[in-house]
DNA sequence: AGTTTTTTGTTGCATTTACAATATATTTAT
DNA sequence: ATAAATATATTGTAAATGCAACAAAAAACT
């Protein structure tokens, strides 16, 4: 059995970790560019949404997001048909914010894939997908409630 | 650019979440499967080593093991030559919890490759090491105070 | 139309996470 | 041998995380 996993499980930390450090001189405290990032890419996006892309729970966001309010990083919008929702923009100072989150993003992304030639790039990202598509399923099942059956 | 370490997040926030949940009912808290599992694995390793493999910080390791050690799942034990370090090791009710946590591993594991060849999974897992051992450079560089140039 | 279920958002609370600072043992350098 | 640097562990504090519970709007059902 090949523990992909756990692999996948070191990168990740390692990369949130170095994220956060660095955009500490954005004033964006711990997981804050994860919320951002999706509403600049996905503006008038809900927080539900959001959570539901990000894969963390919804109050979660939920606290998130308040604070890039409160931050002025976006802006929470009413809509105009449905009474629940809160619609979510970036602000300017978020929009200028943005490319400096993607330009570390970028950097990371070439990081992790040096010495990779273009095939392995498309394949490693081809692969992931996959297995992306294959948790979040159960991720979403387990959320829920249910319980899964092993 | 093929934004692979998006998906890497998203995989690992969703088995992270599915796992702690799961393990609740063996009266672990969130998190603490890892440091479990490293120690059952590698039995006298100390603490500041396993937050490097795991990469988190350090003195979240050092919680999330003295708390694990409260709770009976593992013992810390003095060094004979070594006066600073403290060797880690599972306990018999660490011992038995450990088969379980692997046998979820190895279901989430067996869900997130569904639809893959072998050779897929092979291909997968080397590329995952590679972007591992790139990624945990620049953590370590991170971590220590020192500031990437991009 | 009325009832039930689902969706979306929020808050209280307990816990984890991580930075900063401290302490002490060990290793390296002079 | 002594001093400086590094490695390891710990604690204080502030903040994020996530479960449980609640509320209200919307959607689905009868």
């Amino acid at each position: 059995m090949r523990e992909i996993l756990r692999e996948i499980g070191m990168i990740a930390r390692a990369l949130d970790s170095i994220s956060n450090i660095e955009f500490k001189e954005l004033e964006l405290t711990k997981g804050q560019y994860l919320y951002l990032v999706r509403i600049c890419e996905n503006p008038g996006i809900i927080q539900e949404k959001a959570a539901e892309i990000i894969k963390v729970d919804r109050t979660t966001a939920a606290r998130a997001i308040q604070k890039l309010e409160m931050n002025g990083f976006i802006e929470k919008k009413d809509d105009q048909h449905n009474k629940k929702i809160k619609k979510l923009f970036p602000t300017e100072k978020g929009k200028t914010v943005y490319p400096i989150i993607k330009r570390e993003h970028d950097y990371s992304n070439s990081v992790a894939l040096e010495g990779f030639s273009d095939n392995e790039v498309e394949t490693i990202f081809d692969l992931l997908q996959r297995v992306r598509k294959n948790v979040e399923k159960d991720w979403e099942f387990v959320k829920k409630g249910n319980k899964r059956n092993y």
